[in-house]
DNA sequence: GCCAACGTTGGC
DNA sequence: GCCAACGTTGGC
């Protein structure tokens, strides 16, 4: 999962009550199809910091609550208002996620392509904006592995 | 701040 | 339903 850490970081996850947040804000049908179908409860989760100087994925979440209605979309007051969506017929869903761990070092893009298991993976390929993403179970591990080693 | 690569919108 | 114009994302 993707982030503007000056929107919200990892960091700021670990800083909320029981390092948990819900992930609103998805307004990507694709993004929100991957959430929706993909993400189960116990998932792991990486977690990635864009548009900063050294964009890396910076450590991992885990998911608690499954896909369910994105409440601010239907909020006026939110700056991811949608007047499209309302709570009988929401448009967007979020799901819940709690910080598991930071990396000792961010492991940026530059670094990422070394990795071979990585050479599909789909943050690494070129116009890739999706907020959501998919990873398999061998680049995850694969992702892991290289940060316990830093 | 440039710009390529997308996604969305709306006229027709 | 096509597609040009426009808006957004995000690495560089």
């Amino acid at each position: 999962m993707k982030t503007e850490p000056s929107v919200f970081s990892l960091q700021d996850l670990k800083a909320c009550p029981e390092q948990t947040a819900e992930w609103e804000g998805v307004r990507n049908y694709q993004a929100r199809n991957f959430m929706r179908d993909g993400m189960k409860k116990g998932d792991a989760v990486l977690f990635y910091h864009s548009a900063t100087k050294v964009p890396a994925i910076v450590g991992s979440a885990v998911v608690v609550r499954e896909a369910y209605p994105d409440h601010s979309s239907w909020d006026p007051e939110s700056k991811y208002f949608d007047a499209k969506s309302s709570p009988d017929n929401p448009r967007w869903v979020m799901v819940d996620l709690r910080y598991q761990q930071e990396f000792a070092e961010p492991l940026g893009l530059e670094e990422l392509r070394k990795i071979p298991q990585l050479k599909e993976m789909m943050l690494l390929r070129r116009g890739m904006r999706l907020s959501i993403q998919p990873v398999t179970k061998r680049e995850y591990e694969a992702v892991l592995r290289r940060a316990e080693v830093k």
